[in-house]
Formats: C-alpha cells, sequence, structure tokens
RNA sequence: GGCCCCGUCGUCUAGCCUGGUCUAGGACAUUUCCUUUUCAAGGAAGUAACACGAGUUCAAAUCUCGUCGGGGCUACCA
C-alpha cells in the first residue's frame, strides 16, 4: 500500500520528547544530524516525539524550536515550516500507528494484551525474586484466541499491543559509527501500542522513518539497545532498513550522565548566561568530533565543509565548561563593538546610552567570557560605588601618601578641560607623572580604585575617559574623603 | 546480575583502519617567565597520556586474546 521509495536522497531527523528543554545531548545530536545533511547535501527534518502524555511538558516544543534555531541549526522540514511527509507531531499521527499496528496482528506479528498493571509488576517481582537479573513478559495473553479477544474486547477491558518477539533470533546490524553489532539474547514481548492508545517510541519512530523515507538514524548512543526491537519491527513490516548511527553520549565532569548538578544544561541556560550560538556549536562540534588538524576555531560552515561521519568519536566525551569559556571569550572578541554592545544591553539596567556603552564595552571586550560578566565588570559606570578604603592602596603606601597622590591626580586632572578629556590625552598628560614617582602604581593605582572601587578593572585613562570629567573628579573626591 | 558500547596528557583530541616517520602532536586547564598600575588579552617556556597482562612480529599506541576500569539499557519513558 505505501510506496516504497528507494532513492539515494539523504533524509535524516531530529526527534525530541518535549519532556523536556533542549539540553547539551539533544543540540549534540541536532548539530551532528545537522552537519551531515549539510554535508551530503541532505535534509533534515524535525519531528517531535509527543507519544508520552505523562511526562509531556507544557513549553518544550517551543524551548527545542527556538534554541535550534537560535543556534542556526536550521530544518527542512518539520514544526514552522512544514513538509510533504508531515504531519510532523507523532501526536497527530495516532491512526497512521494504529493502522500499522492492527496490520502486524492481522499478520499474526502482534497481539492483543489485556493484562493489567498490577499483573504486570506481580510478574516482574517474582521473576526478579527468582534470581533472575530481568523480567519479561510471560505471553499469557500470546495465544489468546479470536473470540477470547473479542469477548474481553466487549467487556471493555483496556488492552495494549505486544509484539511477537522471536525468542532465539541471533541480530546483527552495522552500525555505520560503531560497526558490526551482534545481539544475541531472547527479546521481550514488547509493548507497541499502549492502553492509552498512543504508540510507544519503537513503533512510532520506526514508522515515521520509514513514512518519512529517513535514509540514516542518527540518535544516542542510549538507543542502541532497543536496536533488535526496531529491526525486527521493520524486517515483520518488510521495509528496507535505514543506516544507523549511533551516537556516544556525553558525560558530565565526574564521569557520569550530564545533569542540571553539572551547571547550565539547558541550550537556554547558556544563552541566559551570555554564551554565544558561534561559540557553542563549535565547542559542542568538538565534543566528540575532530576534523583531524590543529586548527580548533571552526563556523558552522567550516563545519559543514569538514564534516565526516567517520570522525566521529566512539567514546563519550565529558563535558567540560574551561573549554567553552575559552571559546566563547575568543568569539567574543571577535565581535564587532556595536554588535557587542547590542549583546550586553540585556544584562544592564535599562534606559542605558547606546553610544555610552559601546564605549564601555570596548573596553571590557577582552576580558569577557561571558556577556553576563558586563554587568559585574561595568556596574560601577552606571551606579554609585561602595568599597573599603584599603582598596585604594598600593603596595606599603601609607594612608598619607595615598591621600597626596589622589590630591595629585586631582589637581592635574581638574586643569583638563572637558572638551580635551580624552584617554589619548589624559593618559599623555597623567604618565608622566606617573613615572616621576617610586613606580607608576603610585599614581595610577589609587586612581584606578578611586574611580572603580575594584581590585581588578580596565585600565584608569580608559575609566576615566568614558566616566567623564565631572564624575571622575568626584570620585577621586569622594575617596580622599573616605581616607580622612 | 544480564545484554551492549567504550578505553591516548586533568579535559577535548591527532595518530590506530593501511604496524616502523611517535624520544606520541595540538587545544583548554595548570605552572613559570616576558609585557604591565590591577585584571584580562598577547608572547615564550614547562609539567602531563598510549589502563594492565599475554600473544603475533625484526618491530605494536597501532593487530589478536584476556583482565580491569568507565558508560548505556534492562518501563504501557523517550
Amino acid at each position: 500500500m505505501e510506496k516504497i521509495v528507494k532513492n539515494k536522497k539523504i533524509r535524516v531527523r531530529f526527534a525530541p520528547s518535549p519532556t523536556g528543554f533542549l539540553h547539551i545531548g539533544g543540540a549534540r545530536t541536532a548539530l551532528i544530524n545537522y552537519l551531515f545533511a549539510k554535508s551530503m547535501g541532505g535534509k533534515l527534518i524535525l519531528r517531535i516525539e509527543d507519544t508520552d502524555r505523562k511526562r509531556f511538558i507544557e513549553g518544550s516544543t517551543d524551548d527545542i524550536v527556538k534554541n535550534l534555531k537560535w543556534l542556526s541549526i536550521n530544518w527542512e522540514e518539520g514544526p514552522n515550516v512544514g513538509g510533504n511527509f508531515g504531519p510532523y507531531f507523532q501526536s497527530e499521527r495516532l491512526s497512521l500507528y494504529n493502522k500499522y499496528a492492527e496490520k502486524l496482528v492481522e499478520s499474526g506479528k502482534a497481539y492483543y494484551c489485556f493484562c493489567s498493571l498490577a499483573r504486570l509488576d506481580m510478574l516482574k517481582k517474582t521473576q526478579i525474586a527468582q534470581g533472575r537479573g530481568n523480567s519479561n513478559y510471560d505471553g499469557r495473553c500470546r495465544y489468546l484466541t479470536l473470540e477470547q479477544v473479542s469477548e474481553l474486547k466487549k467487556a471493555g477491558k483496556k488492552h495494549i499491543i505486544r509484539f511477537k518477539a522471536p525468542k532465539t533470533e541471533k541480530i546483527k546490524i552495522n552500525d555505520l559509527l560503531k560497526g558490526e553489532i551482534e545481539f544475541s539474547n531472547f527479546l521481550d514481548d514488547f509493548v507497541i501500542i499502549k492502553s492509552d492508545g498512543y504508540p510507544t517510541y519503537h513503533l512510532a519512530s520506526v514508522v515515521d522513518d520509514h513514512l518519512m523515507e529517513i535514509s540514516h538514524v542518527i540518535r544516542g548512543e542510549e538507543w542502541i539497545s532497543s536496536l533488535p526491537k526496531h529491526i525486527l519491527l521493520y524486517k515483520s513490516f518488510d521495509w528496507a532498513l535505514p543506516n544507523f548511527i549511533h551516537l556516544p553520549v556525553i558525560l558530565s565532569p565526574n564521569g557520569g550522565k550530564l545533569s542540571k548538578r553539572d551547571g547550565a544544561v539547558g541550550i537556554k541556560d547558556f544563552q541566559e548566561k551570555g554564551y554565544l550560538p558561534e561559540a557553542l556549536i563549535n565547542f559542542i562540534a568538538f565534543l566528540g568530533w575532530n576534523p583531524g588538524g590543529e586548527k580548533e576555531i571552526y563556523s558552522l560552515d567550516d563545519l559543514i565543509k569538514s564534516f565526516s561521519l567517520e570522525r566521529v568519536q566512539k567514546g563519550g566525551a565529558i563535558f567540560n565548561i574551561q573549554k567553552l569559556d575559552y571559546l566563547n571569550g575568543f568569539y567574543i572578541r571577535q565581535l564587532p563593538i556595536e554588535k557587542l554592545a547590542e549583546l550586553c544591553l540585556p544584562y544592564l539596567k535599562e534606559g542605558v546610552d547606546v553610544k555610552h556603552l559601546q564605549k564601555i564595552v570596548s573596553v571590557y571586550q577582552e576580558r569577557l567570557k561571558k556577556l553576563s560578566e558586563i554587568k559585574e565588570f561595568a556596574g560601577f559606570f552606571f551606579n554609585d560605588i561602595e568599597y573599603d578604603r584599603g582598596l585604594l592602596k598600593w603596595k606599603d603606601m601609607s594612608d598619607k601618601e595615598i591621600e597626596q597622590s589622589l590630591e595629585n591626580s586631582k589637581k592635574i586632572l581638574e586643569k583638563i578641560e572637558n572638551n580635551n578629556w580624552n584617554k589619548e590625552n589624559l593618559e599623555d598628560i597623567l604618565m608622566p607623572e606617573a613615572e616621576k614617582g617610586k613606580d607608576r602604581g603610585q599614581l595610577l593605582w589609587p586612581l584606578r580604585t578611586a574611580l572603580t572601587g575594584q581590585k581588578a578593572s580596565a585600565g584608569p585613562f580608559d575609566v576615566a575617559a568614558i566616566l567623564g570629567r565631572e564624575k571622575t573628579l568626584e570620585r577621586i573626591k569622594k575617596a580622599i574623603e573616605l581616607l580622612d
């Protein structure tokens, strides 16, 4: 009935469940799919696997869509863009899954099961008590006659549909990344349609991957163990197998599963903290993949150009935020000032003048690792500052010396007119004065701390220039008062 | 427990397929130095790895086996 089109077209999909927000692992799977599609002239399909109504989280589809876009991972078919193989939400394809499940029942490859959850639970407990490591359905409903089935149905008994799994079959499959994988063990009669009428992942993904003509299934390694189920399903429908690629998982710094405890894992969190999509993409791509050369800064386009599946790592990589921070700082330094200022704006109080911010940002560009840091770095430009008088002390200067130093700066600066108040001029005038002292810090440190209230900051000339004559002199005066 | 995947510096990795060019290369982190008013940025140098044990071979990070270690799955979740 279904047309089995076998073409050489590359079609891949990213198929997240809306049970949470887009996280690092998901973004990585999406990226690899995207890079593979783009580098091969194929298409990326986004499919939302919303078949678990219990774990469904409102808003997660939006989050996934929004953040993929933010990362510039674009799909050719799926939510927002449509396509010829829709709908792209599994909840809108229920009749399809039921049709195929029924087909399997008709051909004797699947069966109705009326067992209650309570019985199943009991079964599992006894099996485990008997010392079996895992439990299997005992097949009670497997040989129900047609009459028995229709009677139970008539009686209004809830049912599910189970797949009749062969008990002994050996299954071999060639994973394009891992190589040949052989599964030797018996299989359970796994569920394909749940009692709420929704399909399980196994049925839904196989049906969809087939109908959507997916050529390469690229997904996380956690799916390897259910591969035999999928293969059995393909076989019983008499469908051609797609290629499988199972990506290693991303590990947390302690080696386990990446979780919220490890800091930000949601892509949205990274965005809010001020990571740039370019940095995140570059970083995620290199988590388990490497082009082979010594160049490590790659734009999305660069990645597409040099991507190849063979170079994806087999082992799981640990997510180490330090390298991300480095990359992010690097990408921030590449940004034009206008752009940087625009990106920093949301982290500051409202009403910040853009031109003013551009000056500030140009001074802090090489210090920023995350955009959000602008708040701590540059807060003193906008707010009154408070600090301990001890901060003003350079090396072993006495209070008297600090005061003299500040008075000296003040005296000099007061002579500079407003229209000459710029960094170069300030530096030209103050520097010779600083050179007169034991070391430059004698003049420069008290000045800088008086202006910023910070132990570490941009240089005093930059700061004074941006602060303006009035505020600069005011802060010096305040510092002197603080010393009295 | 069972099934499956993986194993090169602290971390991401190059090299492994097609043994010799590997006294194992790069990056992040770390240390030191230079620059310097602080913090960055930049420059220079340093520390640091083939999990272990057998085997094959003239030769093994590279091939084979075993051990150990790590991870995943083991749901009417995906």
